[in-house]
DNA sequence: AACTTATGAGCAACCGATTGCGCAGAGTGC
DNA sequence: GCACTCTGCGCAATCGGTTGCTCATAAGTT
């Protein structure tokens, strides 16, 4: 049923050449007249001629496969994001006939990462989220293999890409404060993401001089609803999220006690996406941009693959989006 | 840097055999006395010895990848099912020494999946959509490679697995009929997926002899509170909502506008994710295993890979919920 | 004892590309 | 006219496995 594909050999037959200069036409690579070089590629396209790559990567010792890895227990939001960066890294990867190899880690679990990299069956590996003391990291490294990661790593020499968030957060914090808030409540998440902890640094930094109360490790719904509670209690003027999954249960929480945005309290996110961007009022937060994560990661890795030496950190724009929320 | 790996030649070298010994100790082929077998595996084993996929599948024609095919431009809620689902993909994969390629496709726009075809980068794909006169199940049955779709659909000779969503919505609106209901409305995304069209016909096959209303192609928020707008309006008794992404905005508007449930609506969904589970009042719904559907993808494709034939059409159970929202 | 069958293992071709090296013929310089 | 360089192309090895075939030896049969 499988048609057998054309080969190069086939090609070389039938131009009467032989394969070497059809495989030097195809890669530009060596010397090769003009004239030859038109046939040969004249030929290819009318006959929709496919190299083999597995032929290709065993000579070249390539797969032409990067590896992306997610954690497959990410909550909704975090689906969303990664699926706009995977997005950039396909796009990115797709320019340079990459494909994509998905593998899934579960925390510090990555037994699925650890099979792809003894198997050899990529040239690099996009880290699509960084933890503290990250395990994938340490494999990463001990395996060779050219890898950036999306996300600020505490390891050194690791090429990343990252937002960076302390200075966003700081200036959102910076920013509410010059608005006129005296007081500010954070609610985060587990600790163990790099992420988390670079949001809450920055805000406390923006926020020094007023009051502030910090809640982390707020996962399950009833743990963000009792911040909130607290907060309110506390009389605290404004209520900062760590990310929209976590504001949208704030928004809930505040609409059933019947607390009034922004009069009573006011809300900020440090992340928007769909989850929360047709709230009403609309709700001041980070905007950043997750596909170019994806394709800048991808780029760089691309790069490295090829031999070059990256930049070793990258950092990515954002924008302080102020709306009705905050006043 | 990247450290040399053991070959088959070293290790045949290493043990004084010779590398077809070694070979046939690893793939069980062939004859071998149990002694040498033990004696290569053992080696192996010490020397955490990995065979080169790209020679192998080179000699063999497999690359030891299926595809996995999803659209790029998911909403919310079909990431969820995407994330289980592939899960399921991967841990059947897994199981057989396969990895996942994933590849996204935007409606009929199904270049990156033409592309993963044409360079035989996949011994097999699972789709994880399927669409009206899909044009994705119409390139893999020309390049004549083995694949399973996650989803009904009218072509032929198409190996599926599905839950039955027509007699799924059939039963859940028999039973809201047995418990009273005069009068019910469906709100419904667009119609180009096959699955909005089967959960349309159950519906309305279930709900013959009472009053029903349709509305179809609501995908913005605003679109799905004008239909509850108009059901409200009409004073229809139960509001059904194809799937949970629209759900949620039906009971966004049923808030807004101060609507009691049940009370006033009764509300149920053809699907529950994680965007409505911790609803009050809980909704009724159905409930699938999204994650089986993908093993049990995954396992039939593999199992076509190995040559078999498998079942035509494979459909998984669900469960009727009844929840507070239809009393 | 002679003959057949079973067992264990190796030789070498093959999968389909890439690439170092060699070589013929054209072009250039003096 | 001679030596030298440049250009265009092919030979054959190589990447790391798999597999059909052969063959020596052991085991079984009559």
């Amino acid at each position: 049923m499988i048609t057998e594909s054309l080969t190069i050999d086939d090609i070389a037959r039938e131009l009467g050449v032989s394969k070497t200069t059809v495989s030097r036409s195809i890669s530009g690579k060596g010397r090769i007249s003009e004239t030859t070089r038109k046939r040969v590629l004249d030929f290819i396209e009318k006959n929709n001629y496919k190299p083999n790559l597995m032929a290709r990567g065993l000579a070249q010792s390539r797969t032409y496969n990067i590896g992306w890895v997610v954690p497959g227990d990410s909550e909704m939001t975090m689906l969303f994001f990664f699926q706009k960066c995977m997005q950039g890294v396909i796009d990115a990867a797709t320019e340079a006939d990459y494909d994509i190899l998905i593998t899934t880690v579960y925390g510090h679990n990555i037994s699925g990462l650890q099979r792809v990299l003894d198997n050899h069956k990529v040239d690099g590996v996009i880290l699509g989220q960084t933890l503290v003391h990250d395990k994938a990291i340490r494999a990463l490294k001990k395996s060779g293999i050219p890898f950036v990661t999306i996300g600020s790593t505490e390891e050194k020499n690791v090429v990343q890409v990252d937002h960076d968030h302390i200075s966003a957060c700081r200036e959102l914090s910076y920013i509410l404060k010059m608005k006129g808030i005296k007081s500010a409540a954070l609610i985060g998440g587990t600790e163990d993401k790099v992420v988390t902890q670079a949001r809450r640094r920055g805000f406390e930094e923006g926020m020094s001089g007023v009051r502030t109360e910090i809640f982390m490790n707020c996962e399950k719904t009833e743990e963000i609803e009792r911040a909130v509670e607290d907060a309110v209690r506390n009389k605290v003027e404004c209520i900062v999220c760590e990310d929209d999954r976590i504001c949208y249960a704030v928004l809930g929480k505040l609409k059933k006690d019947g607390v009034r945005i922004p009069e009573e309290m006011r809300v900020a996110s440090f992340y928007n996406s769909a989850l929360i961007d047709e709230y009403q009022p609309a709700i001041t937060s980070l905007e950043y941009d997750p596909k170019a994560l994806g394709t800048t990661a991808c780029r760089t890795l691309l790069a490295m693959i090829d031999g070059q030496t990256p930049v070793a950190k990258q950092m990515l724009g954002y924008e302080v989006m102020l709306k009705a929320s905050t006043l």
